[in-house]
RNA sequence: GGGGUCGUAGUCUAGAUUGGUUAAGAUUCUUGCUUGGGGUGCAAGAGACCGUGAGUUCAAAUCUCACCGACCCCA
């Protein structure tokens, strides 16, 4: 008989910070014991996750046709005075290095916020001929800012894991026709990740110092507080100008290149992952973020059903599972909670019955439902499981995103959701500064996050804020 | 950037108001027995310079200050 289960977490809709705190220590993801503001360990569990982000981004530039590049953490100051709003939107928030070795060092250095800095000067000599071009690499690394606001394990850290792509094109159209592809690479990696997203078009007072234009791709936790987690952005001559790159063009002139970059947030991708498809019980992994994608647990401590679990083990591992037998010495339910609680996808239990009948109970993770499966039907169901799995949870978190998006048409029906329900708020804005800065002294800080930047849509005539005229249908949220 | 709450075994909590014996309990971990289809039970054992530094005092986990860290609220 299954007796009705206490659940070890609370309600992540209703107490998100507590949820989120607990689920990151009980299934040893990120440790905040290590005692620095803004760094935690990534603790094997959560580098599972990570890894298979990373896995899934990289095949896909790759694919696209980037080549992977690394460059040092350390940067010389000088680079970074060349861009000046670069400049302004970094220097106070970078870690300086200024003695070495308890000697002061003749030019200052300081640790890579982002890398442009150090990649243009790279690429002013890479970077001849029009045959150079396009010229698309990236490297996986992790990034410092010295962060003033509250910091949160995964969403906003001192240090944090992502990838940055830098891209040169010959042309203003290729250097665009790049940020639609970022948008299907992320596209592809939140699919495979069950993850839903908004690609939102940022206003130009909140863009990217330096950028032209910025995309970056918005997301709904479960306390309705949006996340960005990734972002791309088109520079066109902005760096490439003053650091010097330059091509001879097929007729022989010098031509400054278009850029691009494009930055998806490895630790934040992870901590949607955990936030968006996590429950009461634990995790709830998609197979391809599980470090254990089936766990086979002997319901007793009997050689006869530990053989046959082994047995059976040793047959998903070679049809290529991740699989482990736990013939630990706890009771069955422990080790149900405590593999729950890891977030693994599929569970197998063997007990006489399933020894004897070959007929195995399978429960997934994410419905918690059993099911019968014959032994010889298992390798036929599991894949069956993975797609319908990922299915559903994506299913479910684009039915929470999308049943925070809220549309407002005068103030008062905005300052209503904004009091009332939260989530993105759809409005007609000016476009102003000031409007957006009064808009989020009114509202108890929403931010204009800006508009849709894959599909057009259609707006009033004039400002639902301020009433001067409309240009756009934005979006409004409270951000992380 | 502003305000608040809090730091005592791996984790959670008591002890603090009223400074004074060997810092208590639960959980966790180890070993044995027991149990076994949703957190079995029993026994023995392990685990804390009471966040760090200074001050007050005969005496500080306890009072004062600074720093470090965690969490919450507001801009």
């Amino acid at each position: 008989m299954v007796k009705e289960a206490k659940a070890p977490l609370p309600d992540k809709y209703k107490q998100f910070g507590e949820w989120y705190d607990l689920v990151s220590e009980k299934a040893e993801l990120a440790d905040v014991r290590y005692g620095v503001k803004g760094f935690v360990v990534f603790r094997p569990n959560l580098m599972t996750i990570v890894r298979a982000i990373y896995e899934t981004l990289e095949r896909d530039l790759i694919a696209s046709g980037h080549r992977a590049m690394l460059f040092p953490l350390l940067i010389p100051f000088r680079n970074l005075l060349v861009e000046k709003e670069h400049v302004k939107g970094f220097e106070n928030q970078v870690f300086t290095v200024d003695k070495a070795g308890g000697e002061e060092l003749e030019e200052r250095l300081f640790i890579r916020p982002t890398s442009e800095t150090a990649i243009y000067p790279m690429y002013a000599l890479w970077i001849r001929s029009h045959r150079d071009l396009p010229f698309k690499a990236f490297q996986s690394c992790a990034v410092y800012r010295h962060e003033t606001k509250a910091t949160r394990p995964l969403f906003r850290g001192r240090e944090f894991l992502w990838i940055e792509s830098h891209d040169v094109f010959a042309t203003r159209e290729e250097a665009e026709a790049q940020l639609r592809e970022d948008l299907e690479i992320t596209r592809k990696t939140f699919e495979a990740m069950a993850l839903p997203f908004l690609p939102i078009e940022r206003e130009p007072f909140d863009r990217f110092p330096g950028a032209e234009r910025s995309v970056a791709y918005d997301v709904a936790l479960p306390d309705r507080q949006v996340l960005q987690s990734a972002t791309t952005h088109l520079l066109g001559k902005r760096f490439t100008s003053p650091f010097g790159v330059s091509f001879l063009s097929a007729s022989g002139e010098k031509v400054v290149p278009e850029s691009t970059c494009f930055g998806p947030g490895v630790s934040r991708i992870a901590a949607l992952v955990i936030s968006v498809h996590g429950d009461e019980y634990g995790l709830v992994l998609p197979f391809r973020a599980a470090s254990v994608q089936v766990v086979v647990i002997p319901i007793r401590n009997e050689p006869a059903l530990v053989e046959y679990s082994r047995s059976l083990a040793a047959r998903l591992t070679g049809a290529g599972y991740r699989v482990r037998v736990d013939d630990g010495s706890e009771t069955a339910g422990e080790k149900f909670y405590r593999w729950e609680m890891l977030g693994t996808p599929v569970r197998i239990e063997i007990g006489p019955r399933e020894a004897e009948g070959r007929v195995l109970t399978v429960t997934r993770r994410d419905t918690r439902k059993r099911e019968s499966v014959p032994e010889d039907g298992l390798l036929a169901r599991l894949p069956a499981i993975e797609t319908e799995m990922l299915a559903e949870l994506s299913r479910k978190a684009w039915g929470w995103l999308n049943s925070n998006v809220h549309e407002a048409s005068t103030r008062e029906a905005l300052l209503a959701v904004a009091r009332g329900t939260g989530g993105f708020i759809k409005f007609t804005f000016c476009g102003g500064e000031g409007c957006a800065a009064e808009i989020k002294a009114a509202t108890g800080g929403y931010e204009v996050r800006g508009k849709r930047a894959d599909v057009e849509e259609a707006h009033a005539a004039s400002c639902t804020w301020c009433g001067a005229p409309g240009t756009e249908l934005a979006y409004l949220a409270k951000a992380y």
